[in-house]
RNA sequence: GGAGAGGUACCCGAGUUGGCCAAAGGGGGCAGACUGUAAAUCUGCUGGCAAUGCCUUCGCUGGUUCGAAUCCAGCCCUCUCCA
């Protein structure tokens, strides 16, 4: 069986690691206990956590014992990696709550079935710390000089870093020292953004008890032009399909830039090597379908196949410009109120197509707006049941935004 | 605690001899053309509304004035240097 290392690296996951001859051959040679650390501090996973997850499976198939951490203390700390500013600090209740949605989610992709992998909550020793002790025996490792000079605290220097944040680091080797000696966790996986934070607990570990302990980090999902993926108008590109809808998940992955295509399978699926990189290859409109893949596979990694078929056909049957799909966002409208008729900048406004109703008026203004393949032309057309078509009005805006009027 | 600089729309950033400022420019975003549901490029739009006008907006509160992002007072916050 190959080893994992090698899978990761192949795929493109690894970015910097604290010794890889040696993690290498410990990760071929027994099964390896290591752990990912989550904040929680949204209510749903996104797709920058997505990443992570994808090589805690990757290492749970290889016969490795994943722990998911959730940062329930951390998080109250905040973490100041690569960030310009303070975040804004979350309530306890909200972050246990956080918690517990992370929890519900990570048990769709991993296995936490008879010891194959744990989940744990870094409250459970943070939150009772006591201070002097702390200090005595976890502070003296450290050295303000070095930590100072991390590449994390980079942004902070001009801007300023609080205390409290510059402790973050301090908690989060913690975490690393205390999997050690609960459930013999050797090895920190993270992003690449953790770098500074995962040596400082590889040091503690080694230091405080003398073993080794490694850790690794994987490159961020970045596009060809160096900015964050997942970022979409309403935020981030969550896992939640109550806060992104499984056909708007497929639309992104569908709609990644041509260079990105090849990256975004070998991190994102499972699909093996030799076929990422044919469809990576394609060129011209050929690479539709390296794209169309990418979307199904990942949207039924994370929405379900029923899903992921629903969202492919509906985009297909959309853009084909054949038959309508029912599986696209909608909102209901009153029958009464059709009736009567609406006027179509207060349908915009209620699909939520349009912000205001000025805007409205400007998507009409310059030609964006077209309901049943036609083109609305008038800013004070009206909406009624004469538009009904199967007890539907498909609203399209722009290119390839798509909503649906139900009764 | 002391000295100085500054807070402008989603972000950056002009504007501070008071009216010509819903506020230059850039970025981002949206729409149009082109196209492959891609990129690049070009064009338009980008506070709200019952829209040739009206309302709200330039850290907060009050003041001067016919009129304030611009002047005055107090307050809050940020940054730099000093302690």
């Amino acid at each position: 069986m190959k080893n994992v290392y090698d899978i990761l690296m192949e795929r493109g996951y690894i970015e910097q690691a604290t010794a890889e001859e040696e993690i290498r051959d410990l990760l071929g040679r027994e099964s390896v206990t290591f752990y990912i650390g989550f904040d929680p501090t949204a209510d749903s996973l996104h797709v920058g956590h997505f990443i992570q997850v994808m090589v805690m499976m990757h290492m749970q198939q290889a016969g490795h014992r994943p722990i998911a951490l959730l940062g329930g203390g951390t998080a109250m700390v905040g973490d100041p990696s690569g960030k310009s500013d303070m975040r804004k600090m979350l309530t306890q209740e909200r972050i246990a709550n956080n918690a517990r949605l992370f929890q519900k989610q990570f048990s769709r992709f991993i296995d936490f079935g008879e010891n194959k992998a744990i989940m744990v909550n870094n409250a459970d020793w943070l939150l009772d710390l006591n201070y002097i002790e702390f200090l005595r025996t976890i502070g003296v490792h450290f050295n303000v000089n070095r930590m100072l000079s991390a590449e994390c605290f980079k942004n902070r220097m001009e801007k300023g870093l609080t205390f409290l944040e510059f402790n973050y680091m301090i908690m989060q080797a913690y975490d690393f020292l205390e999997l050690f000696r609960l459930h013999n966790c050797k090895m920190q996986l993270g992003g690449n953004d953790q770098w500074s934070n995962i040596i400082a607990g590889a040091d503690l570990v080694r230091k405080v008890e003398a073993k080794p302990a490694y850790g690794l980090t994987f490159s961020l999902l970045t596009t060809s032009e160096g900015k964050k993926m997942g970022k979409t108008e309403s935020g981030a590109l969550w896992l939640d399909a109550e806060k992104t809808p499984p056909y708007e998940f497929y639309q992104y992955w569908r709609n990644v830039d041509d260079r990105d295509v090849e990256k975004c399978l070998a991190l994102l699926t499972f699909i093996p090597m030799e076929e990422v990189r044919r469809l990576g290859s394609l060129e011209g409109s050929a690479i539709n379908e390296a794209k169309e893949t990418l979307a199904y596979e990942v949207t039924k990694m994370v929405h379900g196949e029923e899903e992921a078929i629903k969202a492919q056909t509906a985009a297909r049957s959309l853009f084909a410009g054949a038959e309508e799909s029912d599986d696209i966002p909608f909102t209901q409208i009153e029958k009464t109120r059709l009736d009567e008729g609406v006027d179509i900048i207060s349908i915009l406004v209620e699909t939520g197509l349009a912000s205001s109703r000025s805007d409205g008026r400007r998507l009409i203004r310059q030609g964006g707006i077209y309901i049943n393949a036609d083109r609305i032309e008038s800013e004070d057309q009206i909406i009624s049941t004469e538009d009904l078509d199967d007890g539907k009005i498909l609203i399209r805006k722009g290119k390839k935004v798509y909503h649906q009027i139900r009764i």
